[in-house]
DNA sequence: TTTAGCACTCCATCCCCCGGAGTGCTAAAC
DNA sequence: GTTTAGCACTCCGGGGGATGGAGTGCTAAA
């Protein structure tokens, strides 16, 4: 059977009712939004091929008609109109774009609750490094003679720093030294060849030093390890009680405490996508089977990249989600790079000592 | 009317058994339960007696009872018997605490999602500043000609920092000289103070370097607000939705929704006190006004304390919240005690130059 | 003061009924 | 061939009783 013109109106028509209200949508309620004035009784013929080709379900014979996963795909894919966003729109993203930004990590779930609040649905965000991070530059900072603070760089040129502690006293000298060695021989290494490395030079090194050399390496290993766990959030999990399809306690709960739980699960785009929508059956991840996912990515310097989400019902407002999320992630993008251009991310590795 | 020992049984029994059940208690349930074998009748009697004087309630005539604000307080007051941890909680509490600290807001964060997977409740958890925080040290790293790290350690004794970024190429030595000017001039001033000074130091310094300046006293003092405000933290909401009290949506949205958006407006326990039990209508906030709330504060060093509390019906079984929550609180403030002793927070304030 | 006995109350549940929204189908009209 | 009016049919949802069980309050006796 053929897709005609007045089926995709009406299917588009179905789909954004439905959306909209949450309930079965009827023949006479068609006729009323539908350009051409047909009868109900034509619409219902039309309704009845919808459902035959999968594009419709019905809950119960004598209920109205509700979209099919099959039906949305297609409403995203080819009827949903592009939403231009409103002025107060915009504003509102840009104004929460105009956020301080602490660490990365801060950024993360910051950037989770903000596109919440864009979509009043549960969002999520992560951030996935392109490849492994290593260290750029250390520097130790001598506080007195049994403390200093170390600050170390990774590649991505995030500055972490952490007051640490040895058991014996040190010389700001021998501090100094011992920031040339780090840098020497602990930098663009992964965390395993620095642990190994660490270990060649216990025995090479004096025992006062040693410790020093050894909690600066454990909190660089500490800083990269944790710069690629822990790295996913979930925000506005309560927006899910406001939606009449998690009135039910029970499965609120359920998707609730999955999304918290374990946000690292959530689906993540296709390499190179920059908005993926994931419809229903769709979604790989049993937990998701009957809900919707938007999700969008964003660049964050050389080797990262962002990535915020949406879930919703599937019957959620696909045309508003997508353009407010990629206006937001887009908008995300751009203040990245401008702080790459201003020297804020990324640093040209030729400017600092280092060897290999 | 006196309250005797065995109206006193009586009421333990009706509480602990509503605690876990969630139904009003009939008096035949009670008999099997008490010490003393007496009839139901008498029973009845006693029952009737106690809900004249409010400690019970009857949600209707021919319900069973059901414990009120002031039957719990009673109860929690006189009652309720110390609970002693089990060795599998003091195992899984100690396992908790030995955690990774990155930061203290990470702490934090931490600390909540730790106190709701103890207990099963949604917790919260927020750190106080007993007075206004300064900073206490600065440093300035060169990286290249226009981009340096700033390094800023507060009055508490932690570090942060960040890459930062000048229009015009500032020379090390001059790096050097800001770094000691910000020491000198800097430290130990609040914000205000701090925005001021700037300012008077606006027409005194070379322009090239007063952007350096500028750029890194306001950086310190976005560190400084930034570890006053955005200190409180929700965790496990979705617990809520586990109670029979929560299976209303809206209700379980109402209280979420206030529980992670103003996580800061929750019940800090008075000055002094190490643990603190709100129930029902003793809550000052309307939001909480029929949950009951157990909260416990840890100490963080000389000028801070940490909190963490939870959040449930009042109903809740204050035994057991209260013997977690206050065993983990001990262990925080050991760990951070442990930390301070072993030099990794508060340092000597004569430790390294400063005026003013 | 305690207890047995008993009538009473009230909720929760089931069931049934019924109206309304919506359908599918048929037959006529275009 | 497509569209439309008409009509019988289906099914959900909500409003009313019935019903039974858990629990009470009260009375009168122990």
């Amino acid at each position: 059977m053929e897709l005609t013109p007045r089926k995709k109106e009406i299917l588009k028509v179905v789909i954004e009712s439905y959306i909209s209200t949450a309930e079965p949508v009827g023949s006479k309620a068609i006729a009323a939004q539908l350009t051409s004035k047909v009868s109900t009784a034509t619409i219902r013929n039309e309704l009845a091929d919808l459902v035959e080709m999968g594009y419709l379900e019905q809950p119960h014979t004598s209920a109205g008609r509700v979209p099919s996963p099959k039906g949305y795909r297609l409403y995203v894919n080819e009827l949903m109109e592009q939403r231009a966003l409103s002025l107060q729109e915009t504003e509102q993203i840009n104004r929460a774009l105009r956020m301080k930004m602490q660490e990365l990590d801060g950024v993360i779930s910051k950037a989770g609750q903000m596109a919440a609040a864009l979509v009043n649905y549960p969002a999520y965000a992560m951030a996935g490094v392109k490849s492994e991070l290593a260290i750029q530059r250390f520097d130790l900072l001598g506080v007195d003679a049994t403390s200093f603070i170390a600050v170390v760089m990774t590649e991505d040129s995030r500055v972490s720093s952490r007051l640490l502690h040895t058991e014996l006293p040190v010389r700001a000298d021998a501090l100094a030294d011992l920031a040339v060695l780090l840098n020497e021989q602990f930098t663009h290494l992964h965390v395993s060849q620095m642990s190994r490395r660490l270990m060649d030079l216990a025995g090479q090194t004096a025992p006062g030093l040693f410790i020093v050399l050894n909690v600066a390496v454990n909190y660089a290993i500490e800083v990269l390890q944790g710069s690629e766990k822990n790295r996913a959030v979930t925000a506005g999990a309560n927006n899910l009680l406001k939606l009449p399809e998690f009135r039910d306690a029970d499965k609120a709960h359920e998707l609730m405490s999955f999304m918290v739980e374990n946000p690292e699960d959530l689906p993540v785009p296709a390499e190179g996508a920059h908005m993926q929508i994931l419809i229903g059956p769709e979604n790989v991840n049993e937990a998701l089977k009957d809900t919707s996912v938007v999700v969008a990515s964003y660049d964050i310097g050389d080797n990262m990249r962002g990535l915020i989400g949406v879930v919703g019902p599937t019957r959620m407002d696909y045309a508003t989600v997508a353009a407010r999320l990629s206006y937001f992630a887009e908008g995300l993008t751009k203040m990245f790079g401008k702080q790459e251009k201003e020297g804020l991310l990324p640093v040209p590795k030729e400017d600092h000592d280092r060897h290999e």
